[in-house]
DNA sequence: AGCACGCCGACT
DNA sequence: GTCGGCGTGCTC
């Protein structure tokens, strides 16, 4: 079966070429080319890099315009048929562009760009010859500087042509004019970002009677090669060259001397780079399963053997064992010749994460993570590709490691709003893992102490028949420690008394307790909460929307307070409504602040700030936690990274200096990330042998999210929050589009922003979906907006956003994807962008 | 996105 | 007269 015709997407970014485009195949590339090939295509006036994503017999049709596929990329495929799938459905789904879902599944290193190399046209080589002073007879109509550039092309064969340009500055038009003119020619070929790696190899060609021939034949004069040749029998296997130079102290003259004469050969051979290569990681057996362990050991493990499609949402509270499931569910995945990929949030792959994993699966795993150079996570990438590994570890984009019999997908912290992708493809790894488990008939495993409300709303409702979870829990500690004791620490009372600081009494006496001590404290600071809102330090009022029941953000600019759904706006008040206070002001804290005050207080004391100026450099992170453990700090300082996954024997101590910081966020999630962090954040304390203690410091202490964080009550927790979204038709009673349009011309984008909103309305009236949520329906949908952006200006460019909210079944994303397309096409000025996020995680 | 084509203003 | 400004339209 020949296949004759490619469909190919081409690497342009644009609307207008996110479709399939024929290319014949040449024959040399038949039954190399396959879906899911990467190949160099010309594409108007240039090469372009592109993804086979279907074969088609000839056809008769449109058959003059073809042009033939120009080159082949890799010899096997980089993406296997689907992924390629895959690729169509996050589309689809996330109304993405193809190729900006292709691009998300390779890596970087792999993102090829066209090099145009130039040579001396055939015919004028042959017409006049080789000689370089026949150039003179064989050019009358060149001019001198056109002469020097084909003089120097010539000589050296073919160059680039960004090389021709930096040799020859400013005459980018008469090196044009040369390639016009046919005495020139130009290639353009896909370059990739990095090369497999090399490396030279020296291995002895003789043996037994014959290198002791060969020995003996060495005069005085070549002792060093004889030294050589009996290193390289002694070991018997080849060696790097690099290695016999530096054992032997000899130079790559005598080795080449040493081949010529035919007793050695010297071969090049690609490794992989392997970051972990100079480390041992300490085997680790599996462990004793508790009966809890046990029971949810079992019901994965008939899933797995059942090999057939199947979720679940596996609640454990902090250091339950979740891991050790992991690791045990895995093992039998991988002993029956399936692949598991382990997804964790970026932040927590740390070196303990990464060292339980190697212990248990040695060289059976891959680690995916930003930390990797181009090369280093190509090379990961390959080992996966190529079947030398069973397991991947990574952050978010691992969910596309390109195994071929997927039998588990493990994605841990699944809560974590890491997982969704912020650019284009605005993907959810959750959603897209459960897309792809489906595919491969593998299992999902969604693990998490405080699972998001979605997954956990679909697991006990059963609801949703594309993704119901089974709910499986586990509440003890195998260790048998306890929860640590939660004190919440009412921060309006501290202002009465008299007490202005950002710690309370309470937690300034545990610190200095902890430093007499000699213990250690960790102190959290949620950096979400940054941005500004207004709130009063007497009677803890915040001003909230009356529409949308969310806090208002304070605009300095134009001293009044906006909501970022409705548009709501009010100025902004100097005295508390609720109280008469004039204690109100907008908030905002940062980890410095805190640095600074903990200096005032405690002189002397030794604080390890963590947060993102001080772990940008590679292996700060790791460094600074290793510090802390040294106890060369008192104090650990931080954001959200101090949260996740550290233990520390001699922390006893951890404070919360803001609580609800993230509680006024305009964003109808703060109560579940607050309960997360909090309830992580909690687990932090006490782990060892010493007690810990938790010091919880809040404006606002009634509030549910901190009293269930305080006492370790998820149940409670979800049964009040659902309560709310349902109240409100937020997820997961609701499904959301976020729709921000952006342009230079703010007139000219506010009318398109209400053209846009006004068409999507009009087109969901007329398919009978528009309505409001409150009505009693399985389907409504309702569109709020526009309103400016939470950033209403990026790159001099004007936001604007509009939210769709609905219920049902219906294909919205397709009803947005076709109205932003017409919106585009009647305005036909390409400037205007209109970016789409389905399911939004961060709403301002 | 590029890149060429094409149609109007400041120069040798 | 021509060089070159960047609007518009196409890419199998």
């Amino acid at each position: 079966m020949n296949f004759r015709l490619a469909q190919v997407i081409v690497d342009v970014p644009s609307r207008e070429t996110d479709r399939p485009f024929d290319y014949s195949i040449p024959k040399s590339m038949q039954g190399w080319i396959e879906v899911g090939s990467r190949v160099g295509v010309p594409f108007g006036h240039r090469t372009v890099q592109g993804f086979v994503v279907s074969l088609k017999k000839d056809s008769e049709m449109d058959s003059a315009r073809i042009k033939p596929v120009a080159e082949l990329l890799d010899l096997v495929p980089p993406l296997p048929p689907d992924l390629v799938e895959l690729a169509e459905w996050m589309s689809r789904k996330y109304a993405c562009s193809m190729i900006s879902s292709l691009q998300a599944m390779i890596p970087a290193a792999l993102k090829g760009k066209a090099e145009r190399y130039i040579s001396v046209a055939e015919q004028e080589k042959e017409n006049y010859g080789d000689s370089a002073d026949s150039l003179f007879v064989m050019q009358p109509l060149l001019t001198g500087e056109e002469e020097e550039i084909v003089t120097y092309v010539k000589a050296s064969g073919s160059v680039t042509l960004d090389h021709l340009n930096t040799r020859f500055p400013g005459q980018a038009g008469i090196i044009k004019g040369l390639i016009s003119q046919g005495v020139l020619s130009e290639v353009q070929l896909i370059k990739d970002k990095v090369r497999k790696k090399m490396v030279k190899t020296v291995a002895a060609t003789v043996s037994g009677n014959e290198a002791e021939v060969a020995l003996s034949s060495f005069t005085a004069q070549a002792r060093r090669q004889k030294e050589v040749l009996q290193f390289l029998l002694e070991v018997g296997i080849p060696l790097s060259l690099q290695e016999v130079l530096s054992t032997l102290r000899v130079t790559a003259g005598t080795v080449k001397k040493l081949e010529e004469k035919g007793y050695a050969v010297i071969e090049e051979v690609e490794v992989f780079r392997d970051p972990y290569q100079n480390r041992r990681f300490k085997g680790t057996e599996p462990l004793q399963r508790t009966p809890e362990q046990d029971v949810v050991y079992s019901r994965i493990s008939a899933a797995l053997d059942d090999r057939t499609f199947g979720t679940f949402l596996l609640h454990g509270v902090t250091g339950s064992g979740k891991t050790e499931v992991y690791l045990q569910t895995i093992e039998r995945c991988i002993s029956s010749e399936r692949q598991a990929i382990v997804l964790v949030p970026e932040i927590s792959l740390t070196p303990q994460m990464v060292e339980r994993f190697k212990g248990r699966f040695g060289s059976k795993v891959a680690l995916l993570h930003s930390r990797l150079s181009h090369g280093e996570r190509y090379d990961e990438w390959r080992k996966i590709r190529e079947g030398k590994v069973q397991v991947a570890i990574g952050a978010r984009s691992a969910i596309f490691a390109p195994f071929r019999n997927l039998g588990l997908i493990v994605m841990d912290e699944e809560h974590e709003t890491s997982y969704k992708q912020e650019e284009t493809p605005k993907y959810h790894a959750r959603d897209v893992a459960v897309h792809r488990a489906r595919q491969h008939g593998a299992v999902v495993i969604l693990g998490s102490a405080t699972p998001s409300l979605e997954s956990y709303y679909a697991a006990r409702s059963q609801v949703d028949d594309k993704f119901a979870p089974v709910l499986l829990e586990m509440k003890q500690r195998p260790s048998g420690s306890h929860l640590p004791a939660v004190h919440i620490v009412d921060m309006r009372e501290e202002l009465r008394d008299g007490n202005r600081s950002m710690f309370s009494r309470a937690l300034h006496a545990g610190i200095a307790s902890r430093l007499e001590r000699g213990e250690q404290t960790v102190l959290f600071l949620n950096r979400r909460g940054y941005s500004t809102f207004v709130m009063c330090r007497t009677c803890g009022y915040v001003a909230g929307c009356p529409e949308c029941d969310i806090s208002l953000t304070y605009h300095q600019k134009s001293n009044n307070l906006r909501c970022h759904y409705c548009g709501y706006a009010t100025p902004a008040p100097s005295v508390c409504p609720e109280c008469g206070s004039e204690h109100i002001r907008y908030f905002g804290t940062g980890t410095q602040r805190v640095e600074g005050e903990l200096a005032k207080l405690f002189p002397g004391i030794r604080v390890v700030r963590m947060d993102v100026d001080t772990t940008s450099e590679k292996g700060a992170h790791e460094k600074l936690l290793q510090a802390f453990r040294e106890k060369k700090g008192d104090v650990l300082l931080g954001t959200q990274m101090v949260a996740k996954g550290l233990d520390f024997p001699d922390v006893t101590l951890v404070g919360v200096i803001a609580a609800d910081t993230a509680l006024n966020l305009p964003d109808f999630r703060a109560a579940e990330k607050t309960f997360q962090l909090l309830t992580q954040v909690a687990g932090r304390a006490g782990r060892h042998q010493l007690p810990g203690e938790v010091f919880i410091q809040t404006y606002m202490p009634e509030h549910y999210s901190v009293v269930h964080a305080s006492g370790h009550d998820y149940d409670s927790f979800v049964r009040e929050e659902l309560k709310y979204r349902k109240g409100l038709h937020y997820p997961p009673y609701s499904k959301l589009i976020l729709v921000t349009l952006s342009h230079e011309k703010l007139p000219l984008l506010l009318r398109m922003a209400e053209n846009f909103a006004g068409d999507i309305r009009l087109k969901a009236q007329r398919l009978g979906w528009y309505g409001n949520l409150d009505r009693f329906s399985s389907e409504a949908l309702d569109i709020m907006g526009p309103v400016a952006s939470p950033i209403p200006r990026i790159k001099n460019r004007y936001r604007f956003q509009c939210m769709v909210k609905y219920r049902g079944s219906m294909d919205v994303v397709g009803l947005v994807r076709e109205i932003a397309l017409t919106t585009h096409h009647n305005l036909r000025d390409s400037s205007l962008q209109i970016s789409i996020d389905v399911d939004p995680q961060m709403l301002m």
